[in-house]
This record gives C-alpha cells, sequence and structure tokens, in this order.
DNA sequence: CACCACGGGACAGAATCCTAG
DNA sequence: CCTAGGATTCTGTCCCGTGGT
C-alpha cells in the first residue's frame, strides 16, 4: 500500500526473470473485477470513481502495461503498419520514410521497416510476413513495377495498401510526377540555348526512371527531335557506371551541349568524368540533376537541380493510408475508389547551366 | 475436398472482410486434431505422413497463415526488435539502420523504427511502447546521454538492450572512436604543416560530438597547446549555423590555418562561408571533414575525410543483442558481461589538404 | 514395458457481451 | 438506467493421457 518502498520488486531494478504484472493482476490488487479493470483502462464507460482510482493506484503501482498479443488478439488489430521499400539505407528515401514514420506515430501506429533489395523472393516474404503479423496496413515504396507474383500478392495480402513511386491502379498510389519534372529541367536548358541535350539513366525497371525517360522522349517527339533516344544512356550495373555514361555521351560525333542526370550516385560519377576528362562545368558541359542532395546544393559549381517534396509524399500516402484502416475497421468495405495522386516538381536554379559554347546548331528541330 | 476449385473464397480476390483461416479451419479440412497441424507445422516430434501431407493441403487450400499474435502469447517472443533512434531521416545513420535491419532479417527478426526527435518525452514514449508490444530486443542509438530518466528506463525496460554510440556501462556498448579520429585528423594537418587548427562542432549532448572535442582538447594539451578550447566553436541551433562559425574562425586575430568540421551538415555550411567570403580551399584554409559523404567524396575540392564502418557497427550490434535474446530464452540470466566495443576510423586523404600559406609560426607548441 | 502418434484440454492476457442488482 | 461481476471469445502452443504397437 505504502507507494514509497524502493526495494525488493519495485519499479527499479526489475529482474529478468520477472513476470510483467497482468490485468489480473491490478484487478486483484485494486479489489476489482477484471472487467473494471479494463474499462478503467479505455475508459470505454463510466466507473464509480473511487474504484477507478484504486485501479490507477495498482497499476502504478505494479507497473502494469497491457499485453499487446492479447489486445490483438481480441480487438483483430495491431497498430502496426509495414513499411515495404527497395532498400532502407538509401539516403534518397531518408525524408520518405521518416515522414510516414512521423505521421504513423501521431496516431499511435508502428512503423516497421522492411528492406527487399529489390528481389523478388525477398518482396513476396516481406509480404507473407506482414501477413503472419496481421499488420493493420503496408505502404509499399518503389521496386520493380513488373514482376506479376510481387503485384498478385499484393492484390491478395488483404491488408489496406498504398504505393508510393508505383503506378498501380488497385491501391492508392502516391507518385512524383517525374515526366513533368524532366521536361522542366530539359524546357530550361533550352531556354539556355541547348537543342542536343543527353540523359544519364539508372535502368528503368522501376517507375521513376522510366516515367522520366518517358516524358523525355515525349518532349523530343513534340519538338521533332528524332534521335532523342540516342542521347539516353542507361546505366544498367554497378560496373557500368555513370562515368562511362558520360565518356560515351562527350564522345559521339555530335556530342550533346547538356546532359540531365537523374539520381544522385550518377550524378557524381558525371562530376567525375568531367573532372578527369578536364571539362568544365558549365563551360563545356551544363548539367541539371533530377533530385537535390549536397552535392548539387554545396558542390562546386552548386547544380541546378529538379525537387520535390518527399515528405508532403510519405505524410499524405500515410495519412490515406490510416483513412482505409479506420473505414474498413468501422465496417463499411472501404473508403470509396483509390486515388492517384501525382506531385509537382520544380527547378532550382543554380550555376551549372549556362549558353551552349559553339552557339547551338539550332536547324535540328 | 477437390483441391481445383478456385472459385468462391479460393487464394484468389480474398474479399477484404473475410475472416483469415485458423489453425481450427485448417484442422477440420483436414480431418485431424488442431495439436496435430500445430505439429506439422512446428514440426516438433514425428507425424503420420499421410496425415501431414493432409496438412499441408489444407493449409495451401485455405492460404493459411499462423496468428502472430497468438504465437506471441504463448511463446512470450515477438521476434520484433524496436530500433529507436532521433531521426530516422537522417542519412547520416541510412547505412548502420540497414545493417541492424538485415541482421535481424536474416534471423527472422523484424525491426521496428520510431524516431525521438531527440526530445525526451518521446524516448520514454518508444521505450513504453516497447515494453506495451514486448519487444525481444532494443537497439538505442544516439541521442543525449545524460537524460536521468531516460536512462533510468532504459534500465528498467526488462528487455535485452544494446546502445550505439552510447557509453552507458549497464548494456552492451557499439562506439565509433571519435576521439581517435579526430586525433588522426589533427595529426594529418600537423603533418602537413599547420599549428593553428581550429574545431567546428555540433552541440555536445550527444556522445559522438562530445568525444571529438574532448579528443582535440586531449591531443592539445599533450603539446602544451593552451588556447585550443578559444579554437573550437560549437553551433548550437540551426540558427547559430557553421556559416557563422567559420566566420568567427576566421575573424580571429589570428585565424586557423586549418579546420576539421564535424558532420556533414555543418561542412557544407563552412564550405558555403569559404565561397561567400572568397576564399580558396586549401590555398586560404585546409579542411578535414569528420564523416565521408557525397561532398566530401565528389565535390570540388574532394575533401580529406575521417571515415568509420557503420554498416560493421550495425551489424555487430544486432548480432550481439540476437545473442543475449537467445540466451535470455534459454534461462541463463543473461550472457555473461557487458561489452564495450570501439571502432577505428580511418583518414582518407584528398586535396582539401595542404601547406598553410604563410609558413605556420611554429613558435606555439 | 517402452514407445509413438494423436486427441483433448488447459492456458496465455485482454476485450466484450450478458446479466443481475 | 447505470454499474460491475462473470462468462465467453480470440488463436495457437504445450502438456497430459490414451490407445495401439
Amino acid at each position: 500500500m505504502t507507494g514509497d518502498d524502493k526495494r525488493g520488486e519495485g519499479p527499479t531494478g526489475r529482474r529478468p526473470g520477472a513476470r510483467s504484472a497482468t490485468i489480473k493482476d491490478v484487478a486483484e490488487r485494486a479489489g476489482v473485477s477484471i472487467g473494471t479493470v479494463s474499462r478503467v483502462l479505455n475508459n470505454t464507460t463510466r466507473v464509480n470513481a473511487q474504484k477507478a482510482e484504486r485501479v490507477r493506484e495498482a497499476v502504478a503501482e505494479l507497473n502494469y502495461v497491457p499485453n499487446m498479443a492479447a489486445q490483438n488478439m481480441r480487438r483483430k488489430t495491431t497498430r502496426m503498419v509495414a513499411c515495404i521499400l527497395t532498400d532502407i539505407g538509401n539516403p534518397l528515401y531518408a525524408r520518405l520514410i521518416a515522414a510516414v514514420q512521423r505521421k504513423l506515430n501521431d496516431s499511435d501506429y508502428s512503423m516497421v521497416a522492411m528492406s527487399t533489395g529489390n528481389v523478388e523472393s525477398r518482396e513476396l516474404a516481406a509480404l507473407a510476413t506482414a501477413r503472419r503479423y496481421r499488420f493493420d496496413g503496408i505502404v509499399y515504396i518503389t521496386g520493380s513495377q513488373d514482376r506479376a507474383e510481387v503485384n498478385a500478392a499484393i492484390a491478395e495480402v488483404g491488408i489496406p495498401t498504398v504505393q508510393i513511386e508505383r503506378e498501380k491502379p488497385d491501391n492508392d498510389t502516391f507518385c512524383v510526377d517525374h515526366r513533368q519534372g524532366v521536361r522542366l529541367a530539359a524546357e530550361h536548358l533550352r531556354a539556355a540555348g541547348h537543342s542536343r541535350i543527353g540523359v544519364v539513366t539508372p535502368g528503368i525497371g522501376a517507375r521513376p526512371a522510366a516515367a522520366r525517360v518517358d516524358g523525355f522522349l515525349a518532349l523530343c517527339a513534340e519538338l521533332g527531335v528524332t534521335d532523342g533516344a540516342d542521347l539516353v544512356r542507361q546505366v544498367q550495373g554497378p560496373v557500368d557506371s555513370g562515368f562511362n555514361a558520360a565518356m560515351a555521351l562527350m564522345r559521339l560525333a555530335s556530342p550533346p551541349t547538356a546532359v540531365i542526370s537523374l539520381g544522385s550516385q550518377l550524378l557524381a560519377e558525371v562530376l567525375q568524368y568531367m573532372a578527369a576528362a578536364g571539362l568544365a562545368v558549365p563551360e563545356d558541359l551544363s548539367i541539371v540533376s533530377i533530385g537535390d542532395n549536397e552535392l548539387t546544393r554545396f558542390g562546386n559549381p552548386p547544380i541546378s537541380a529538379i525537387d520535390w517534396d518527399f515528405a508532403r509524399v510519405g505524410s499524405d500516402a500515410a495519412g490515406r493510408l490510416l483513412q482505409r484502416i479506420d473505414a474498413r475497421r468501422g465496417g463499411g468495405p472501404d473508403d470509396g475508389p483509390t486515388i492517384a495522386r501525382l506531385y509537382e516538381t520544380r527547378l532550382i536554379e543554380r550555376r551549372s547551366v549556362a549558353a551552349p559554347k559553339a552557339p547551338g546548331r539550332l536547324h535540328r528541330g
């Protein structure tokens, strides 16, 4: 009864083996029934003020914490959301998953992160895990879009899902408008006088790269540029690096006067090539980076970049997921038709873009 | 009995409302008892091959997945580990948590990430959550070391815990040897002829910064440098930026000829100041960065940096945590005394260090 | 008598429904 | 109508006991 006894099995020095208190222990100590304890803790209906007080005291004295596993069983809900992505170590997505985590946390959900390394079997394993744990929702981020088995598994998993940077009509999707982004970049370069613009891109298995290349080629078509495809260099593995892609581009019979680099890793490699070849930015080659980072912001020279608000994307996606979860709990089938949000990008002008040295041949296009 | 009926509630097109199959359903369908199903799934003892086959068929047909919550109750284990850190969005820790996640995953554990924003109340909330969920372990990363309540909560949480970048004798700790790192940096600069070396550091609440400043001052003392403390600039908030710290340093009556920058964010700001003031690196100021990143690797000029293997740290820490968890399950109290691992750093020489312009006054120290 | 496969029941911790006062 | 106790439920695991070899 005295709350100031700090020895023994008091709150301090909990022995590892000590079983933690259950709701039954609390009920006994407070001299009430289990049901009453539950009611006090979840304040579902009114209980006698005195008993409520005794319960709260008992909870404090026993350092009682409800067991989530037991709650999960009854409530059929875990308050956990899986975040499945290719690589949690990719700094590009750091802000995104931070925003997701934060939003979930604000509603008392926890986020469990699963990296798949963009490997199909691990994607399937992650989905199976999500099912075993009966997670309340899934945030699925990027990765190749065309794996039929994975897409089928997502459809069958039976857990509300939102997808980020994936275009799938079955779920709510949240994508950056990379088509518009690459257009912004290309038009900025054209405005500076460039008519031959190269593109260095990672493999187009995942949506972001695919959409960018798509957007670029569409723009070329609109402008009547016929050899746009020749100027798009796809970097496949880590071996076939951005360094080589940049070199191939610059050794073309009629090399580009400007380059759009997709992804921060590639940008670094392109810059390395330029340094190695003794070429200057922007004098010998103008550069726009898709994606803003420390290198574009603080490098020398600072690189013009296309930027977008990943924090917003993550927050919106998580918010929508929570809506879906609530709707399902309510009993209604779900919450209306799927939505597909597209986020605009913006151009940050810096010193890496200048007029081409040889006053570009404008006859093309 | 026919397994080829694919309509209705078959695996494809699971309706959202459809309750997922339980072990009882499987038992009924296979015509065996619940216990037998359990034995087949966990292959604890031998069961009749025919019955086992029937069970496996039923599992496949019903698309049965065991319910973790129910397993947790009996097994008193969740196969989940909490990763508590200040900010999951900080790219500095991306590799670290990726390694932790990967190591846990290899042993079929899931990682739930919790950001605290380095706010005491949220740290306590994270620990409470870990207790509610009965996580099997905790990886605690960085954050201010001196919050008594937090440290008490870690001690009382009753869950095996390892700590990264925190020096706490009660747990296994895994720290980078920043004292050695800053020494490496300083000695490299001294070897190049610098005797006045400035330091720009974030607030020393957290261990990494504290250890670095400590190491620097210790070195100064050894060398008989008496005004080392004057050359250490602590940047507190985002307002009092690295830009200003660099400026203050360079406007000293006798400014340093070299600077050690702690943290990538600060490095960028120092470089910004240099550009704004029209000063060149390394001609007007040599720089060594503690921490390697894109900016140090690919910037212009590339910056000499102190680097370490965070992936290893994370992997080791997670591995040790798994050992502790196993040991506790085995019944033994724990697994021996706590360990405190320290990881060496290494210097990567790049072009940001040169001899000081005015052949340094060597009479000091 | 030892052994094995297997069924049946107790159990874990919390929520919720029913019912009696 | 409000309060609170008691029984029931959720899903798997583990142990015990039985019947057959």
